[in-house]
DNA sequence: TTCATTATCAACCATATGGTTGACTATATC
DNA sequence: GATATAGTCAACCATATGGTTGATAATGAA
């Protein structure tokens, strides 16, 4: 839990590239091998396959063996740790509005 | 709301450092000036400054002159849009489970 | 065995990125 | 006016990144 900012970057930069955003995208919609994550996008496999690596890196995907094929899938745990982190600093909005309305109040009673 | 999937990725690239992840952080605590933003940071006022530009450029804050300082708020747009996106994504993980649930019972009425 | 398919790896290239320094503008203060 | 402060800009540098090609390994199919 303590690195979980450590991590956090690593995984924000690997959603940070357009040919990664939709691989996760078709990753939600069922395992895929590299291939079938390739095969939509205008790259080479062993492009696709690096992007693959850098998803992987970051904890978003797991790859493993299954005859000649890499099924991937995707891992919920570091995506929820986003989610976390960007769900605490969206709601800043919310929280400060409340803050403006206590202030307007405590004004008031001025 | 179209092309919100295009901006995306240049948010997530914006979030995918270390040093911007935490002038976010330090922004939800109210508005800073770039000087402010640089304190804490190990880096010069001009390398904070492109820091700075990388998120303004990604719509997740706003700069604005204020005598011969420039004021930093967070924009929420460029959040909630990242919200919204790792919201969806994340909850693949009980969608998926409420598809294998549903798969195992029409498997027992076969 | 032989050939095709799936995927990775290493080397390489062009460009992007994160950082610096130095010059400059604009505002504030003396 | 002279000087200090806040910030940007341009040029530059080292490294990271996104992509390629070619070689290789491992499995599947003939």
């Amino acid at each position: 839990m303590v690195d979980n900012e450590r991590q956090l970057d690593s995984v924000f930069r690997a959603l940070g590239d357009p040919t990664r955003l939709r691989m996760i995208e078709q990753l939600a919609r069922g395992d895929q091998t590299v291939s079938d994550l390739a095969a939509p996008l205008d790259m080479t496999l062993a492009g696709a396959s690096k992007h693959v690596g850098v998803l992987e890196q970051a904890g978003l995907l797991t790859r493993e063996k299954r005859g000649r094929e890499r099924i991937c899938a995707l891992n919920p745990d570091a995506l929820l740790a986003a989610r976390d982190w960007v769900e605490r600093y969206s709601a800043f909005w919310s929280q400060r509005l409340d803050a403006l309305d206590q202030a307007l109040k405590e004004d008031g009673d001025d």
